[in-house]
DNA sequence: CTCTATTTTTTCGAGCCCCGAAAAAACACT
DNA sequence: AGTGTTTTTTCGGGGCTCGAAAAAATAGAG
């Protein structure tokens, strides 16, 4: 059950609101801190004095602001780049990649790797992550002071805990405990997450403005991933990472899904289920590996004329909009992200998909429901990691609490 | 943004736990309190002695615990039933019900009301709730002492705010705001509540053993409803009550729904399209009332022999099976309670259902996910109105924050 | 029947923390 | 150089929780 608040607690909670306003905002000044967190000049003077001692936050060069007010210039905070780093870990289909990631969210090293995922053997696939980080902390050339956390994002699902990947479709493997891996191996905290939740996070700092309470990011790319934020946290399933929005069902007993089953959202908008569909493959085919530049060629010929390819960005449209009205039906409508290589079709996707949308339930205001696309999904997705990783280090390293904690630590997005 | 955490707030917090620790346990004793809370020996006697003070709690009596251990004996706190009152009114299709409940949470006393909600001028519903509750709180037989909160459910959608009913099938009317009518009538705050919500919040009440931190209540009368507890909170929508499940879409372009859309699960597991099914009249047929009566005997005709009847039962477990999956595909498998009319045949829908379920990737062990019945919807949503508005009391009335509320409080269930 | 062990509850002083008001600091403008 | 303005720090006051010790209330032992 939820517990009372200590004495201690107090301080606590509000040095880390105090760092993550300096977080949101860029250089803000005490005064300015003071009126986003509603707490006192002098709580405010006196908890940044404390975190300045601390090599937590930093005092910005008075000229810096340009400020040609008069009396007394404020001098900004920010973040101390030294105060500690961060890794990102991101294993897609093929491909991992790391970054180093100073205090500050500056990128001070990464490394990329292929790799043939879909083949290797467990071990393997472990010990590659294992490596590429081992050689990244290692690096003599860099001094990676304090990495004080590593967030992994992968491709399918992890558990609530964003601890294990549970399954995936890059990999054959199931249940990797990539977090107690890495934390065994090198001793510091990490974390496995699923990439669309990442993608949802990066958005959500990068443009606060539109991805702010309430939104929606999908992938589009050779499965259907969903990152969900809802009253702005991120939205996790009872056990898993949940919102597995490309299986849920368009058409029961429907065209085959790589998952297995049939009639899933994916199995008519996955890379795999447009390219079958435009080359009439039947709906039962097996579910082959498309390239993206293999997509970016249906995209173009299925834009010069009408024909079967046309018609597979329909399907996926459709399927995408039915679905996005069920998701309506439980949420209410919301600003959705598309991104991954089919986002750049959208132009080929949004009519069926606005068709079928009004005619579900959430689809009242079709309108109003505002798509925005992002052909690039790694970038988003190591941003979010990044994020991840630094307000963990920003609430659990630089606002320690004395009290065990019980609450289930909210996922503030 | 999330605000910083005032020294005011602390004994508020701490407040408004003591009080929840007393209604969630039964005359709990201070050291037991302090056990669950966390908080010291101290802090919980001061608050106590105040809460007594202030006639919000009362010590038991000492021989009521009948503790035959050594040492002095504790005392079990209980919660005043005098301290206040509150009030539900539930409207449902022709029937309207309401009320008095007092702070221990005892109905001291009621009345309901038969009317033709669905002819009814707006003018005329409305007036029937006001006079209902008026009737209530000027009857002279009964000490109404202080009625602090009245909780209106209603069947359909409300707003996130619980302030309006924004369309329900009880009524052509809509955007009725419920609470600022109350509350301009008897200066008496007021919410507008989802009746499936408040039957989640029941179950949560009565079963906290099953009914904990993620479950789902589905009601299956006329139309299809869900309430969902997620992560220990009531889910709802981004502007609505949400957590629309009955128009979820089961089969794109198919059975006419009573919401005027086509395929939705209500147009398959409703109470109409079960009848029109049963009855072979086609699925374009227009929704029609059927009492409980003549679904109590459909279902005994359907576990008679196979037939139509049984069919039909099958299609609604299908649609059930299959919205459920979608579902569980977002929030993985959680305990379901079947709620209403139908879940007294529920035997009937079951088998179809779980083959359904198993379809979907929700549906992976299908046999763990558990289902509960309870076919009379009635006590439970009046159940969650009072402990909503009980709550409501104990943490805004009884623990009053100095401090103006930025965020949205929590839907704790 | 008295005394002791035991458990619950209250009391009391100490230590923090936040707040408001006033003072100090750091400039722009005259 | 002086004045006005804005930001930041300092200081005292009031509250809150905590730990330790005291007080209260009982069962059992002798």
């Amino acid at each position: 059950m939820s517990v009372g608040i200590r004495h201690d607690d107090l301080r606590r909670r509000n040095r880390a609101m105090v760092i993550a306003a300096v977080r949101r905002a860029s250089q803000p000044s005490r005064t300015e801190i003071a009126a986003t967190t509603g707490l006192s000049h002098s709580t405010i003077s006196a908890i940044s004095s404390d975190l300045i001692g601390e090599g937590i936050l930093t005092e910005g060069k008075p000229s810096e602001t340009g400020s040609l007010k008069r009396g007394r210039p404020q001098v900004g905070l920010g973040l101390n780049p030294e105060a500690a780093a961060v890794m990102t870990v991101v294993l897609s289909l093929n491909f991992l990649s790391v970054a180093v990631i100073d205090y500050a969210g500056q990128v001070i090293a990464e490394e990329q790797r292929r790799l043939d995922t879909l083949t290797m053997a467990r071990g393997a696939l472990i010990g590659e992550c294992v490596a590429i980080v081992r050689r990244r902390i290692e690096d003599p050339d860099l001094d990676v002071r304090r990495v004080a956390r590593i967030a992994l994002a992968i491709q399918g699902i992890t558990d609530t805990d964003a601890r294990s990947m549970l399954w995936s479709p890059i990999t054959p493997q199931t249940d990797i405990a990539f977090a107690d891996i890495l934390e065994a191996e090198f001793g510091i905290p990490a974390t496995t997450e699923n990439d669309c939740n990442m993608m949802a996070v990066a958005l959500r700092w990068r443009d606060p403005q539109r991805y702010r309470d309430d939104f929606i990011a999908i992938l589009l790319s050779h499965g259907i991933g969903m990152g969900l934020v809802l009253k702005g946290e991120l939205f996790t399933g009872t056990h898993s990472s949940g919102g597995e929005f490309g299986h849920m069902i368009h058409w029961p007993g429907g065209a085959l899904c790589r998952c297995g089953r049939r009639g899933c959202v994916e199995a008519y908008a996955g890379n795999y289920a447009i390219w079958r569909n435009a080359r009439q493959l039947g709906e039962d085919t097996e579910p082959v590996d498309v390239s993206d530049a293999d997509m970016r060629t249906l995209a173009a010929s299925a834009r010069e004329k009408d024909g079967p390819e046309r018609e597979a960005y329909r399907k996926a449209g459709e399927a995408l909009g039915y679905g996005l009205g069920s998701l309506f039906a439980l949420i209410d409508p919301a600003p959705v992200a598309m991104v991954g290589v089919s986002a750049a079709a959208f132009d080929l996707i949004e009519p069926a998909l606005r068709e079928a949308i009004a005619q579900t339930a959430g689809g009242q205001h079709s309108e109003s429901i505002s798509f925005d696309t992002e052909p690039n999904e790694l970038p988003l997705i190591r941003e979010g990691c990044a994020m991840r990783a630094l307000t963990f280090v920003d609430q659990e390293i630089f606002a320690p609490g004395v009290q065990a904690r019980t609450g289930t630590g909210k996922n503030v997005a």
